[in-house]
DNA sequence: CTGAAAGCGCTAACAA
DNA sequence: TTGTTAGCGCTTTCAG
């Protein structure tokens, strides 16, 4: 089945189903029934390839996200669709493995969909110039921002929360109650992923209230996992640290976390606080309720579209937005008001 | 950046190209390199659309996914992709939404990709005749059958669980620790999904125990969501019921109404004894862990690739396939070996 | 081993 | 309002 088979069995010519399909104007109402009734009675359904082929442009907005399944996402997702669709224009979402290049899926689908923009959930912190230079429509970064990459923040948008000031926080948050032996609890450490901003502003946190940094107390693991959380904090319990809290540089791993310290025999919070950053739903079912610094999802992918609409009507400069934390105030660390 | 442009600038015919990107033998080497070094400067990507247009046979085989980031999920589809990739094929994943007609998607994703066979992951149990008639090649449900539908089982295959007997086995386990008053946490009830089918071992389990059924203790929630879980769960709560255990039809509804159970001042398993169906990863990090029935995810996903790919190599008959479950000794349902 | 040329199924001028 | 036709960028015979 295909468009001319239509078009015969409907006695117009292709253009004519061309036009009904894509509800084009100037179709007699005649031949937009006529056509309509043998596409439906022949179940036919036009080739996509075909189609965006022969398009010369497209209201296509991309979206990858890296790694699928990550509940994170979910709902900025829903909401970039939203108003991505409200502003007039497409979604189309591209999901890649952990492991995948964004910037290659990004680039072939920009041709492959002739997108105006593109939006990255997730990436790499350091992209540098020369492998964005094979992205030619503007993008934006939604939930990370390119800060150890080498490109001028002028030819990108972002909008993200301030992952340092987030964990200076969750430090100043364990502080405030009187811990001093903080254990935190990261992925790489080194890797130039989030993990490593919010590790920094672990440290800095420790400098401004004048804590010494204690190695024994940085719990690095391989991966965002939840397991290899809970495997590694499990091996390094063993070791029998002394630490009063701990900072999770995410809600998964504190997930994790939390169950090794029970299995130590440790009461949360009573023995350990936990804290950390990011706010999903899974950690608000958690015995006791994590604590946490809540990324503003909704708002996220609503400012990212915002951006991406804005520079696609033709606004110039690129913006960087910083959108503050909500602290859910949980049973994982007892606070005094 | 088209493969003209490639070929000019290599000096070579777009045919010369065509079979290098492709890997196809029969090219000299210097041909191949000259054009790698061409395609490599000029950062060229084929255009995907023209690629599957202008092919007319592939070794894709699709796989549609119902619901985004659903975690059950995850474990299935990265087996369902190795052992497609083992088998020399290439998978094309589909999500689609939650409302979104799967039937629809494939039919669509069949003549866009020209797929030899499919995978629905997640759907319906009720497709009829017709609305498959849209699909002309051999598919495998994975997760379900379609006990509903008045599709003839000669016609596709299966490989799941027996979700009834899963439901009765989740009974007796808690009958046999001396439980009587055993409530279910059910989507539906009766909305043609697996929690109509686990609804229905329930009752069977009830019959074959000579346990009265209460409509009392049904608690039916809109959705499998664990917010909604978790909220079904509080009003029923509410209503004071009696009951010592319950049976979740899900994981994810067991893990919201264990926070509703804990804050109604009542302890699991102490007060209430609670099991579950899935053994996805989440609940195994509850406070208590959940006791479950969990799918076999792995085997699941690699039989579904068996099933599929036997019958692409020309197997004749359709196969339906249970897979028993395995229970996860947690810590929501005291057990007495 | 290589090139010319005919599609793949659709869109979009351009004519009528 | 409708039809004709030239692409879109690639694959794939078929000659050479």
């Amino acid at each position: 089945m295909t468009i001319k088979d239509i078009a015969r069995l409907a006695g117009v010519s292709v253009s004519t189903v061309s036009r009904v399909l894509n509800d084009h104007p100037d179709v007699s109402d005649t031949a937009k029934e006529k056509v309509r009734a043998i596409v439906k009675e022949y179940n036919y359904i036009p080739n996509t390839s075909a189609r965006e082929l022969g398009k010369s442009t497209s209201e296509n907005i991309g979206v990858v996200v890296r790694g699928m399944s990550n509940p994170f996402y979910t709902k900025i997702i829903t909401e970039i669709g939203d108003k991505i669709e409200r502003a007039g224009y497409t979604m189309v979402m591209q999901q890649i493995g952990a492991n995948d290049d964004e910037i290659f899926a990004a680039a072939k689908m920009e041709r492959d969909k002739k997108l105006l923009g593109i939006i990255f959930l997730g990436g790499r912190l350091n992209y540098s110039k020369k492998q964005l230079s094979s992205i030619n429509v503007p993008f934006v970064c939604c939930t990370f921002n390119n800060q150890y990459g080498d490109v001028d923040k002028s030819d990108y948008s972002s909008v993200c929360i301030d992952d340092n000031q987030a964990a200076h926080d969750a430090v100043e948050y364990l502080y405030k109650e009187g811990h001093r032996k903080i254990a935190v609890l990261l992925a790489g450490p080194e890797d130039g992923s989030v993990s490593q901003v919010r590790f920094e502003g672990y440290i800095r946190a420790l400098k401004d209230f004048e804590i010494e940094l204690d190695e024994n107390l940085i719990i690095s693991i391989n991966s965002f996992n939840i397991a290899d959380a809970y495997e590694g904090m499990k091996t390094w319990l063993a070791e029998k640290h002394e630490f009063t809290a701990l900072f999770a540089i995410s809600d998964n791993m504190a997930m994790g976390a939390m169950k090794a310290i029970r299995e130590a025999g440790m009461n949360v919070p009573n023995d350990v606080a936990v804290i950390a950053i990011d706010g999903i739903e899974a950690s608000e079912y958690m015995n006791p309720v994590l604590t946490t610094l809540c990324q503003p999802m909704e708002k996220m992918g609503a400012e990212a579209v915002r951006l991406m609409v804005d520079i696609i009507k033709g606004e110039k400069t690129h913006k960087h937005i910083l959108l503050p934390t909500i602290l859910r105030q949980g049973e994982s660390l007892k606070m005094v008001q």
